[in-house]
DNA sequence: TAAAAATACTCCATAGGTATTTTAT
DNA sequence: ATAAAATACCTATGGAGTATTTTTA
C-alpha cells in the first residue's frame, strides 16, 4: 500500500511548513517591493502598518530569523531576509503555477484526450475535428491511436481510451454504459472530369458506369470497397477497376481523373475538396452509406471529453 | 526608487497567494500521502477529521478547483488535484529550501567573508586559520583579496572588506570605528644545516653570522628585508647575502640550506615546519618583531565575521 | 522634530472540537 | 452493515483595527 508520493513527501517536513502563513509571506515580499517601507506595503495592502508590523514580527518569531534590521530608516534587509526574499520569490512563483495548472487542468484546457479511430476516418472527417480542437484547447495533448472497432471498444472499456470515432453498430437502447452520437454520414460520391459526358446529369444511375474505368482508393483507405465492387455486381456488370492505387492521398486520385485515366468512386467527404477540373456526382441508386459515430463511457468523468464532445456535437 | 525586486514580483499575483492557508495546502499533501484518507490523515496531522474536510472544502472553493472526487470509496484525486499534488510538492519544498538558506545564513552558516592580506600573511599565519574556518563552515564562501595595508584599510572603511590580516599599527585608545586583535607575533630565525658550528648554541648572537653566506627570502615576501640589512650594519658588519632568491617557497630556501649554500633567515613562523637536515635557532640580540592583527569595523553586523573572530581569538 | 516602526488593547473571523447525519461499498 | 466523509453547531486562538509610544535620522 506505499505509494510513491509518500516517498516524495519524506523529503518534506510539513509540519514547520504548515505553522507559516502565506499571508506573512505575501507581506514580507510587498515590503520589499516597496523599498522595505512598511507604513507604504500596509497601504498597498490595505491594511493598517500597527498589524503589518505584528505579523512580520511574528514571521521572523516563527523561522527564527530576523529579516529586518531595524537600527537604520529606512529599514534594510538583513543578509538572511535577502536570501528569503530571493528564494520566496521562486517558491511562491511555482506556487502559483501550481495553482494557474490546475485550474487549467479543472476547466479542461490541460491534459491529455486519447482519441481511437480507423485509418479511414483518420484521413477523412478527423483532421478537421482535431483542427477546431486544437484551436480552443491548444494545451490539451491528443493521442491519436489506430485501432480496429473491436480493440477500440475494449480500449474504452479498460479506460485505456476517452472515445472512439469509428462506424459503429448503433446501440442498444438499454445500454447505459456508453453513449453514441453520429458524427457524419459517409456514401459514395462520383468523381469526373469537368468535360466527361455523364457530367450532364445531376445524379448518375449505377449502371452508366459499367463501361468506365474506375479508380479506387486503396483497400485499407476505403472501408466501402468490397461493397461497392458487390453493388456493381448485383446491378448487372463486373466494374473497371483499372487501377487499385496505393495512394492514399485524395490529391493523386483527382489528379488521376484530370488525367483521364478514369472517374473516381470516393468517400462523400471529398465534397470539401474542389479541384479543378473536377465534378462530383452522387450516385443515383447506391444505397451504400455508413454513419461514423463516436463512442465513449457515459461515466468518464473528463472534462477534457466533456470539452471535445461539445465541439463535436 | 525603481528597484529590481519589484519588477520579478510584478510576475507574481501576491493577492489570490495570500488568501490560501498553507496549513490547508499541507493537509492536502498528507491526505495524498496517506492515499487519500482523510480520517488517516487527520490522525496524522494531529486533528480530527470533520474540520480536515472543513479546510479541503475551503481549500477547493478558494482555489475553485475540485481536488478530490468523492464518488468512490477511497477517495480519489481529480486530474487537477494530481496536477496539484505533483507541482505542489516541488514548489513546498523550494518553500522549505527558502527557510532553512535563511536561518543558514542566520546563522552565519551559510554567506561570504571578504578577507584581505598581504602576500607575506598569506603564505605564513593564513593556512592554519582558513583551515580551521572552512571546517567548521564548509558553505560559507572566502573571498581572499591581496591588497596593501593602506588598501585593506580604504577597503574596510568602503564596506568592500569585512576583515584584514596585515601588520597594522596599534589603534589608538579613542578609535571606536575599528576593531583590532593580534593574532601573531614574528620575529626572525636562522635555519642552519644540522652539522653548522654554530648549531651548538641555543641562540646565535647576530655578530656571530658576520662572515656567513647569508640567505634571504625575495623582498616581496619577507617584510623584514630591510630592517634585518640596517639591524647587520648597525651591528657593524654588512650581511653576505648570498643570493636573494626570487624561489618565495619556503622549501626551496630550506633545500638551499641542506645544500650548503649558507644559513637562512626566515620568519618565526617556518618554526612549524621541521625539515630533515635543519635546525631553527633564534637570534639572541635582534629586537626585529612584528605583529600580525586583525582589524574590522567595530559596527560590521556580519554574523559570519562574529563566527570568523570567535574561531580567531 | 518629524516620519516611521513598535506596543497595548479590543474585536471578531475562522480554525478546530464535538455530535450527528449522509454516503459508498 | 460499516467505514468514511459531510454537515451543524460551539469554542477559542490569533489576525486586524485604534490609539499611543518609541525610535531613528
Amino acid at each position: 500500500m506505499l505509494d510513491l508520493s509518500q516517498l516524495n513527501l519524506s523529503q518534506l517536513n510539513l509540519v514547520p511548513l504548515s505553522q507559516l502563513e502565506l499571508r506573512q509571506l505575501c507581506y514580507f515580499l510587498t515590503i520589499v517591493a516597496n523599498g522595505n517601507n512598511f507604513s507604504r506595503a500596509a497601504e498597498q495592502l490595505h491594511i493598517e502598518q500597527a498589524p503589518l508590523s505584528q505579523r512580520i514580527r511574528a514571521l521572523e518569531k516563527r523561522l527564527n530569523v530576523e529579516l529586518f534590521d531595524r537600527r537604520h530608516r529606512p529599514v534594510q534587509l538583513t543578509p538572511a531576509g535577502d536570501v528569503f526574499r530571493h528564494h520566496l520569490q521562486s517558491s511562491l512563483a511555482q506556487l502559483q503555477q501550481a495553482i494557474e495548472q490546475a485550474q487549467r487542468t479543472a476547466r479542461g484546457e490541460l491534459g491529455v484526450l486519447r482519441l481511437g479511430m480507423a485509418s479511414s476516418v483518420a484521413n477523412s472527417i478527423l483532421p478537421d475535428i482535431l483542427r477546431q480542437f486544437r484551436d480552443r484547447y491548444p494545451f490539451v495533448t491528443l493521442e491519436l491511436h489506430e485501432l480496429t472497432a473491436q480493440q477500440q471498444i475494449q480500449a474504452l472499456h479498460d479506460r485505456q481510451l476517452d472515445i472512439a470515432l469509428e462506424a459503429f453498430p448503433p446501440l442498444a437502447d438499454s445500454d447505459t454504459n456508453w453513449k453514441q452520437q453520429v458524427i457524419a454520414q459517409e456514401s459514395l460520391v462520383l468523381a469526373l472530369p469537368i468535360d466527361h459526358p455523364l457530367a450532364a446529369q445531376a445524379q448518375i444511375p449505377l449502371r452508366a458506369i459499367a463501361q468506365e474505368p474506375i479508380i479506387l482508393p486503396s483497400l485499407s483507405a476505403f472501408p466501402f470497397y468490397h461493397a461497392f465492387i458487390t453493388a456493381c455486381i448485383d446491378a448487372g456488370f463486373q466494374p473497371q477497376v483499372v487501377q487499385t492505387t496505393t495512394a492514399t492521398w485524395l490529391l493523386t486520385i483527382l489528379g488521376m481523373v484530370v488525367a483521364g485515366m478514369g472517374i473516381a468512386v470516393l468517400p462523400s467527404n471529398v465534397l470539401t475538396v474542389q479541384r479543378q477540373g473536377i465534378l462530383y456526382r452522387e450516385i443515383a441508386d447506391l444505397p451504400l452509406t455508413r454513419e461514423i459515430s463516436a463512442l465513449w463511457n457515459a461515466d468518464h468523468g473528463s472534462i477534457v471529453l466533456e470539452n471535445f464532445l461539445s465541439l463535436l456535437i
